[in-house]
RNA sequence: GCGGGCGUGGCGGAAUCGGUAGACGCUGCGGACUUAAAAUCCGUUUCCCGAUUGGGAGUGGGGGUUCGAGUCCCCCCGCCCGCACCA
C-alpha cells in the first residue's frame, strides 16, 4: 500500500488540468455562474488569507461547474500603489520590474494550489492594456459630467510631497513620514459619486444576497439626512455676508435657538481672520481637524464673532454667531443654529458660554410648566412648547409647519443632506494610472485624443528625490495639446489605485478587448454571481465599484443589468495564529515566529536557545507579529490539499480561523487515510448483506445531500464534517468491494472542490472516468435514506429517559402503546397514569407525570 | 455615544419551522500492534454523585411563555466589530 506523494501528485493534475485547458471558458448555451475573489496586491508572497479567501472561491467554482454551469474564474493583480515605489526608493529597483517579478513569483504559488482560474484571462492593472482602457473611461467620464476638477481642502504630507488618504493619517501625522499632516487646498480630479447617493442607499435594499453588515455600513456611510435649509439675516457681518445658511433636521427646535455657530473653514470665519484673535482660533481648530481620537477628547470651544442673525420667526430676537470647532465646513452648509435643550453637543457648548437653554419639546410624562433640562439633552418624543404657533403639536407635524412657513417666506426650503462626498481621485504619486488629460495655457483642460492611449508611464525615472518623479519627467511632461496642438503640460497626477479595482470585474469578461469591455460578453458574463474577499473593502472598494458600474453603464461600458456589479457577496473570516515572544534586553517583546518556537506541554521554548517564549494572543497573521505560517512551505511539507482542507475546516467561512501545527497535522492524516482507504480497495473483492449495502448507500446519500448544502449555504466546515462521515462509513463498511468502490467515487466527486489533486488521484485509482474535475456532481435520491423504521425519543416531563424504535407507518395509538409499555417509563410511572402523553409522530414522544 | 454581531465541553464548532444538546474534528486518557518508536487501528473524553444498573445538573446570569426552550419574550452581564462632533 503505498503513501499518498502530494509532491508528485499535485504538479502531475495541475499539468493535466492545464494541458487539457479545463478552465478556459467563453460563452455557450449553459447557464454562466461568475465566481471572483478580490484579486491580490503582488507583494510578492501568498499569504494564508489568501489561500482561504481562493480556495473558499474554488469551492464554489468548482462546485457550480459540476452541478453543469459555465463557470467564469478568473484571477489577476491589483498591482499599482505604494510599496512599488518604496520598494524603488529602498532597493533601486524599478516599480515596473519589481511588481512583475512578485507577480511571477505569486502566480506561481498560485497554480501550486490548484485553483480553477482562466488563466488566459490574466492581467495587472499596471498593464498599459489595461490602464489605457481605464484612461479612455476616464475621458467618457469627463464628457459625462462624472470626472472634474475643483479645488478642495486635502491631507498633504510636506515630507513625502503627496496627498494622503483620510485613513493614511494617524493622530494626525502621515503613516510613512510620520510628519504633521498639513491642510492645504490643492486642484484636483473628483469623481461625482454623490450624484448617486440615494441610488446607491436605494439599491443597497436589492442586495439580498450581501451580509447586513455590510448593507448597513454603506447606508450609514453613504449617511441621508433630510431637513430644513435656511437662511438667516445677518447684522454687523462684512460684507457680501449679509446672509448665513444652515442646515437642521430638528427645524422642530427653531423657537429654542440661542446661538448660530460656524465652521473655522467658513468663508465667513475665514474673512474674518484679518482680526488675529480669529485667525489664531480658527487655526487652532484647524490644527485638531485631522486627528479622529483628538476630536473626541477636544472640548466644546467657540469664538463668539461679535455678529448675529435674526431669528427668522421674530425681528427683534438676535442669536451670537460663534466659530465653534465642533462644525464641520464638509457637511450641510458648514454652520448650524444651535438649540441646547435637544442637542447634546449644543447644550455642552451652552453651558460653558453661558447660554440661554429652553426646553421646545416636553415629554409626554412631563409637565410643560416646570420641565427642565440639566445636563443631558432631552432627545426623545414629544409635545412643542415655548415655541407660540407649533405649542402643542407633535415634533413631525412641528418640522413640516417650520419648513413650510420657511418656504413660503422665501427663506429656504426642505433638502435632503449626504454624508457622502465626490472621490477624490488624484494622487501625486508615479506608480498609478496617469490621468489622461492635458493642461493648455490657451485651451486650458483638455483631454486626450483616444487615439494617444495609453499615455504610458515612463520607465525611466529616479526616486533620489521626494515627491512625484513624473513632475521633474520633461519628454512625460511637454507635450502637444490635443485641441490646438500648441506646446502643452501633461497632467502629472496618477489616479487613486481604488479606481483601477473598481471595473476589473467587468474587464475580466474580455480581457483582450480594443475597448473597455465588450458588450457581448459583458452581455453574457455580468453579473459577478458570487463575490468573495475581506469585509475591510465593505465601504470603500464595494461602494466605488457600484459606483463605477453605474458610470460605465452611462458611458456605455456596461449593459443596463450590470448596473449592481456583485449580485451576492461573501466577506470571510481572518487567518489567525498564536503569537510567540520574548524579552528583550530592554525589556521589550520580541517577536518569534511558529518556525523559531517549539512547544512541548503547553509551553514553549526558543528552538535555538531553548529560552522561555511566551504564548501570546490569537490574532490576525501579521509580518509585525510574526504569527505568519508561509503557504509555500506547508505545500513543501504536506501539499496544497492539506492546506486547502484546513482552512476549509472546522471554522465557518465567515469567521476567523486558527492555524494551529496539530490542525494541518490532522488535516494530513485525514488526506492520507482517504488514501489509504482507496488503495485498500483497488483490488478488494467480496460481498456484503443487504443491510450493509443499504447502509453504505444511505451513508453516500446522506453525505451528498450535507455536502451540497454545506456549500450551497456557505458553511464548509458542514460539508467537510460530512465527507469525515462518509470516510468513517467506507472504512467501517461491510458493503460489496464493488458499492464500496462505487461510494469511494462519490466521494472523489464531493472532495474535488475542496482538495481536488488528491480526488483525482482516487477517481483514477477507482476507474473514475476521465478527470473528476468537471464531472457532474452526484444526484441525491432522498429514498436511499429513507427507512421504514424510525427511533423516537421519549421524555418524562420534558427529560430524555429512553428511546423506542417504531415503524414509520405507526399511528400515534400505535405509539401511545408502545411508549407506555416502554419499561423505564413504566418503571418511572410506578403503576400511576401519566396526567398527558404528547406524541409527535416522527419527532417525539413525551410523557407528562 | 450610535449601529451591528456574538456568548454551547479542555479547544474549533454541530444542533435554529421550539422536539434525543455536544454531530464532525482537535486535544487528553486507556488499549492493540511493535524489541522500541513512528504510523495505524480500537475504545473513551460535558460536569457531579453512585461508580455496573442508575440519579442529578447543564448552552453567560436572572425571570417568563410552553407538555417541551441553546432556539421565543423581558431584564441584566460580558466580549467582538464598524461608525463616530454629520447639525
Amino acid at each position: 500500500m503505498s503513501r499518498y506523494n502530494a509532491k508528485e501528485t499535485e504538479p502531475k493534475w495541475q499539468a493535466k488540468w492545464a494541458e487539457m485547458g479545463v478552465f478556459e471558458v467563453k460563452p455557450d448555451d449553459r447557464p454562466k455562474h461568475y465566481v471572483l475573489e478580490m484579486f491580490p496586491y503582488p507583494s510578492g508572497n501568498l499569504h494564508m488569507g489568501h489561500v482561504r479567501n481562493y480556495s473558499l472561491g474554488d469551492v464554489v467554482a468548482r462546485y457550480m461547474t459540476a452541478k453543469g454551469k459555465n463557470v467564469l474564474h478568473p484571477m489577476g493583480w491589483d498591482s499599482f500603489g505604494l510599496p512599488a515605489e518604496n520598494a524603488a526608493m529602498e532597493k533601486k529597483i524599478n516599480p515596473k520590474d519589481w511588481t512583475y517579478a512578485n507577480i511571477a513569483r505569486m502566480r506561481d504559488q498560485l497554480k501550486k494550489i490548484g485553483f480553477s482560474y482562466d488563466w488566459t484571462r490574466e492581467f495587472a492593472t499596471c498593464d498599459p492594456e489595461y490602464y489605457g482602457q481605464q484612461q479612455a473611461m476616464f475621458i467618457d467620464m469627463m464628457e459625462a459630467g462624472l470626472a472634474y476638477r475643483k479645488n478642495a481642502v486635502v491631507n498633504w504630507d510636506p515630507v513625502d510631497m503627496t496627498v494622503l488618504a483620510n485613513e493614511q493619517v494617524e493622530n494626525g501625522r502621515g503613516w510613512r513620514s510620520g510628519a504633521l499632516v498639513e491642510r492645504k487646498e490643492l486642484t484636483q480630479w473628483f469623481f461625482k459619486i454623490s450624484e448617486y447617493s440615494q441610488e446607491l442607499l436605494d439599491a443597497i435594499d436589492g442586495l439580498k444576497d450581501w451580509p447586513e453588515k455590510v448593507r448597513l455600513m454603506q447606508k450609514n456611510w453613504i449617511g441621508k439626512s433630510t431637513g430644513l435649509q435656511f437662511k438667516f439675516k445677518t447684522n454687523d457681518a462684512p460684507e457680501g455676508f449679509e446672509e448665513l445658511e444652515v442646515f437642521t433636521t430638528r427645524p422642530d427646535t427653531l423657537f429654542g435657538a440661542s446661538f448660530a455657530a460656524i465652521s473655522c473653514d467658513h468663508p465667513l470665519a475665514k474673512s474674518l481672520e484679518t482680526n488675529a484673535e480669529i485667525k489664531a482660533f480658527n487655526e487652532e481648530c484647524r490644527s485638531i481637524g485631522t486627528s479622529e481620537e483628538a476630536l473626541e477628547k477636544a472640548e466644546k470651544k467657540g469664538f463668539d464673532t461679535g455678529i448675529t442673525v435674526t431669528h427668522p420667526f421674530h425681528p427683534d430676537w438676535k442669536l451670537p454667531v460663534y466659530i465653534a470647532n465642533f462644525i464641520l465646513m464638509g457637511y450641510g452648509t458648514g454652520a448650524i443654529f444651535g438649540c441646547p435643550a435637544h442637542d447634546q453637543r449644543d447644550l455642552d457648548f451652552a453651558r460653558k458660554y453661558y447660554l440661554i437653554v429652553t426646553p421646545v419639546v416636553c415629554p409626554e410624562d412631563q409637565n410643560a410648566d416646570d420641565f427642565t433640562v440639566g445636563d443631558e439633552a432631552y432627545v426623545g418624543p414629544g409635545r412643542m412648547i415655548n415655541s407660540r404657533f407649533l405649542d402643542g403639536m407633535e415634533i413631525e407635524d412641528a418640522k413640516a409647519e417650520v419648513t413650510k412657513r420657511i418656504a413660503a417666506d422665501g427663506m429656504g426650503e426642505g433638502v435632503t443632506q449626504y454624508r457622502l462626498r465626490d472621490w477624490g481621485v488624484s494622487r501625486q504619486r508615479y506608480w498609478g494610472c496617469p490621468i489622461p488629460v492635458v493642461h493648455c495655457e490657451k485651451c486650458g483642460v483638455v483631454p486626450e485624443k483616444k487615439e494617444n492611449l495609453p499615455i504610458r508611464l515612463p520607465e525611466d525615472v529616479s526616486f533620489d528625490k521626494p515627491g512625484n518623479p513624473l513632475d521633474r519627467h520633461n519628454s512625460f511632461l511637454v507635450c502637444d495639446c490635443p485641441k490646438c496642438g500648441a506646446e502643452a503640460r501633461r497632467e502629472t497626477d496618477t489616479m487613486d489605485t481604488f479606481v483601477d479595482s473598481s471595473w476589473y470585474y467587468a474587464r475580466f469578461t474580455a480581457p483582450h478587448a480594443e475597448t473597455p469591455t465588450d458588450a457581448e460578453a459583458a452581455d453574457y458574463w455580468m453579473n459577478v454571481d458570487q463575490y468573495i474577499g475581506g469585509v475591510e473593502h465593505a465601504i470603500l472598494h464595494l461602494l466605488y465599484s457600484r459606483f463605477f458600474a453605474r458610470a460605465m453603464q452611462k458611458t456605455g461600458h456596461l449593459p443596463k443589468k450590470a448596473i449592481e456589479p456583485f449580485n451576492a457577496l461573501f466577506t470571510q473570516g481572518m487567518v489567525t495564529h498564536e503569537t510567540y515572544a520574548t524579552k528583550g534586553t530592554d525589556g521589550r517583546n520580541v517577536w518569534r515566529t511558529p518556525d523559531e518556537v517549539r512547544i512541548a506541554d503547553g509551553a514553549a521554548t526558543l528552538i535555538e536557545t531553548g529560552e522561555a517564549v511566551e504564548i501570546g494572543p490569537v490574532i490576525k497573521m501579521s509580518k509585525s507579529k510574526k504569527n505568519v505560517v508561509d503557504p509555500e512551505d506547508i505545500i513543501d511539507q504536506y501539499g496544497a490539499d492539506t492546506a486547502r482542507w484546513f482552512v476549509l475546516s472546522d471554522s465557518p467561512p465567515d469567521r476567523d480561523v486558527e492555524w494551529t501545527a496539530a490542525g494541518a497535522d490532522a488535516a494530513w492524516k485525514h488526506l492520507q487515510r482517504v488514501w489509504r482507504l482507496a488503495s485498500e480497495l483497488f483490488d478488494a473483492g467480496g460481498t456484503g448483506t443487504d443491510d450493509d449495502n443499504a447502509d453504505l448507500e444511505r451513508a453516500m446519500h446522506i453525505a451528498i445531500d450535507d455536502v451540497s448544502k454545506g456549500i450551497e449555504s456557505f458553511t464548509f466546515n458542514k460539508s467537510v464534517a460530512a465527507l469525515y462521515q462518509l470516510t468513517n462509513a467506507i472504512a467501517k463498511s461491510d458493503a460489496d468491494a464493488d458499492l464500496r468502490r462505487e461510494a469511494m467515487r462519490v466521494m472523489a466527486k464531493l472532495m474535488q472542490p475542496f482538495v481536488p489533486h488528491l480526488a483525482e488521484e482516487v477517481w483514477d485509482a477507482m476507474g473514475g472516468e476521465g478527470l473528476v474535475t468537471g464531472a457532474d456532481w452526484p444526484v441525491f435520491d432522498p429514498s436511499k435514506v429513507e427507512d421504514d423504521s424510525v427511533i423516537l425519543p421519549i421524555q418524562v416531563n420534558g427529560k430524555r429517559k429512553d428511546e423506542i424504535k417504531v415503524a414509520k407507518s405507526a399511528t400515534k395509538d400505535e405509539i401511545e402503546k408502545l411508549a407506555l409499555a416502554n419499561a423505564t417509563v413504566q418503571r418511572i410511572l410506578d403503576g400511576a397514569a401519566p396526567k398527558k402523553l404528547i406524541v409527535v409522530p416522527g419527532r417525539i414522544i413525551n410523557v407528562v407525570i
